[in-house]
DNA sequence: TATAACATGTAACAAGTTACATGATTTC
DNA sequence: GAAATCATGTAACTTGTTACATGTTATA
C-alpha cells in the first residue's frame, strides 16, 4: 500500500506526530493525496504494532501528548523495499469519468456537450488549483509536476471529444 | 458509484445475468474498470433490493438458474441521474507510482534510473494489451481511446523524468 | 476423460470513511 | 468570549476482495 510508503517516507526525514503527519500531507501532497486523519491515525497505530515504527510520547502544555512517531530499522527496510516496489511497477490509474462516456450515446450530443463543458470547467479549476500549490523541494516536486501534466492532457482530451461531438465528420 | 452507472447502463440495453456482465465487462472495459465476479453479483443483489433492477431466474440444462436482470423505471432514472452526473463532474484519478517519485532523492539516480525503466516497460506492455483489446462499437470507444491518450501522456512524462535523472543540466 | 467454461453463492476479512466525542490553546 | 486550530480516539459502517464451495456442460 502506498500510503504506508508516504508515511514510512515522510517518517524517514524526522520523527513526527499524526496530526503533523496529516497536516504535512494535505499541504504539500493534497493534489495526489486525500489522506484523512482517522486513516493517518489508523495506519499509524497498524505500523507501530507491526513494528515498522515506534512511538514516543511528548507532552506540550495540557494538550492530549502527542504520539511522536520514528522509524524502526524494520520500517527503513520495509521503507527500501516498498520504494523499489513502487518505482518499478506500474499501476493503471483509475479515471471514474470513463463510465460517463462509455454511455456517452444513450443522450443527445447537445446535452452531453453541456454536461461535459460543467467538467471542463472543473479540470481547469484543478489545474488551477494545482499550478498555485505550495511546493516542496526536492523530489516531491515530482508529485505536482505530474499531476500537472495529467492534467493537461486530460484537458486536451476531453476538447477533443467536445469537438467531436460538435461536429462528427465536420474537420 | 460509477460501478452502479455501469451496470445500470448494461442493463439498459438488454437484459442480462450476473456472469454476462461479468464477462461483458471483463472483455470490452478491462483496460478501464476490473469488476470481481463475486463483487457483480454483490452489486447486483444490493441494487435488486434497492427496487433499481429486477431478476426473473431462467433455466437452462440443468446449471444454476441464471438470475435475469433488467432495469426497473426507478433504475433507469437513477442511470439518467448517475450518468448526468457522471459527466458534468470530474474525478482527480488517483496514481499510485507518484508516490516512488516523492521519495526519489532518497536513492542514487542510477539504481532509480534502471527501477523507472522497469516502470517503462510495464507502461509500454500495457499500452501494447490497449491496443489490441477488442473494441464495442459505440461509444464505449471512448473508454479504450481515452485510456490509450493517458498511457501515451504517462510515457512521454516518465521519458521526461528518466531525461532528467540521465544528465540534470546537461540538456 | 480431463479440463475449461458456465453459473452462482457465501463467510470472513481488509481498508478506509464517517460521524462522533473530548478537551486544550490560540486568535480575533 | 466565540471561533478556529491543535491533538487524539473510537465505534459503526461501506465497499469491495479473497478464498472457498457447488455442480453442469462443452471441448480437446
Amino acid at each position: 500500500m502506498e500510503r504506508k510508503l508516504l508515511l514510512l517516507g515522510l517518517l524517514r526525514r524526522q520523527k513526527m506526530h499524526g496530526y503533523q503527519l496529516h497536516e504535512f500531507i494535505d499541504r504539500y501532497l493534497s493534489t495526489c493525496v486525500d489522506l484523512k486523519k482517522s486513516t493517518a491515525y489508523y495506519l499509524l497505530d497498524k505500523m507501530a504494532a507491526e513494528g515498522l515504527i515506534s512511538e514516543s510520547e511528548a507532552q506540550v502544555g495540557n494538550r492530549p501528548p502527542r504520539r511522536v512517531y520514528s522509524l524502526t530499522e524494520v520500517g527503513e527496510r520495509h521503507f527500501q523495499a516498498l520504494l523499489r516496489q513502487n518505482l518499478a511497477g506500474y499501476w493503471p490509474a483509475y479515471f471514474a469519468g470513463d463510465l460517463g462516456l462509455a454511455f456517452l450515446d444513450h443522450m443527445e450530443a447537445d446535452e452531453a456537450m453541456a454536461l461535459l463543458q460543467e467538467r471542463r470547467r472543473l479540470l481547469v479549476q484543478a489545474l488551477a488549483r494545482a499550478e498555485s500549490a505550495p511546493q516542496h523541494p526536492g523530489s516531491m516536486q515530482y508529485v505536482v509536476a505530474h499531476q500537472k501534466a495529467h492534467l493537461l492532457a486530460e484537458l486536451r482530451w476531453l476538447d477533443e471529444v467536445l469537438a467531436e461531438l460538435a461536429g462528427p465528420g465536420k474537420s
